[in-house]
DNA sequence: TGTAATTCAATTGCGCGCAATACAATTGCA
DNA sequence: TGCAATTGTATTGCGCGCAATTGAATTACA
């Protein structure tokens, strides 16, 4: 009895630790990037939309929210940040007037061969196999996506 | 040579992938975590204080940061926050002035255990076995370690 | 002992994240 | 066609996270 009782407050701790991991590790990735994208002058959540749109620009900011799991609360003001800084240009949209299309300047797209010095950087501070990280990186979408799902 | 080029290109892709894993993923946590701690008037930072006074209060501002790896720019307004909930008491340290020492108060110490019904809910979102999650955390703790450890 | 260095907490400023709300454009449907 | 429902973006407000700075208390050590 005291057995299984032990065993569920363990299991039930796991779930906060599991947790906890996550977010001390998404905190710890960020100290990690801070300093290599100061140089961009980029912040991480920047440099994702940055990311998403070398993929492919002229985007609607609903399109790259979905992307980034983000929504117009956090993009408007960071797109106008970018756009500010000359990166990308917000157009409304001919068509549908109620979108805000995002494409690159020359200076977005100029900044992504600076960008290319940040992924090598990152690697040597994860210290682990490419087949380690990919595994670990799975897994996190996976529970990602079922954290997701759970919220109906 | 294509072959290797293409290669690299996916490591290095890789590393963006699995800090923006980490990332989505306590943001997808948060939001779970988000419904069941409105109901103890508590935010998940707040929540993380109170685990930590839980196990053990009359502890230093620093000492909660080391536990929680944040500074006090972070816990000493959300600390704050505590003691106007009337949570917490903020004491300057007798023994040293430069600490302020946390105490909890009977509503604090009471709140513990309405705060036992989130870990149930959390598992059941993860929908994880125990062994999986204990994997996944011990892979996340040592990968955030190594991150930190990276800075120097 | 006296002074410099260190430590601890607080404060300021900025950029997220997100809920709630607002508003205009578009769509759907009676 | 007309009107309600939906969609896309913007705005406001709040609580982090963290860098940089301040100021007071303590420690180290010359």
């Amino acid at each position: 009895m005291n057995d299984s009782n032990d065993f569920n407050d363990e299991v039930l701790k796991l779930s906060n630790q599991l947790c906890f991991a996550a977010y001390s590790t998404a905190l710890a990735f960020n100290s990690v990037y801070k300093p290599l994208l100061d140089g961009l002058g980029l912040t991480y959540p920047q440099y994702l939309a940055m990311l998403v749109l070398w993929e492919r620009d002229d985007r609607a900011v609903k399109d790259i929210g979905q992307a980034l799991h983000l929504d117009s609360g956090t993009l408007t003001p960071l797109l106008k940040r970018l756009e500010a800084a000359g990166l990308v240009v917000r157009t409304r949209s001919r068509e549908d007037e109620r979108q805000v299309r995002i494409t690159l300047t020359p200076a977005g797209r100029a900044l992504r061969e600076k960008a290319k010095a940040v992924p090598p950087r990152i690697l040597a501070a994860c210290d682990l196999s490419a087949p380690k990280m990919l595994e670990l990186k799975d897994q996190l979408v996976a529970l990602r996506d079922q954290l997701t799902a759970s919220l109906d």
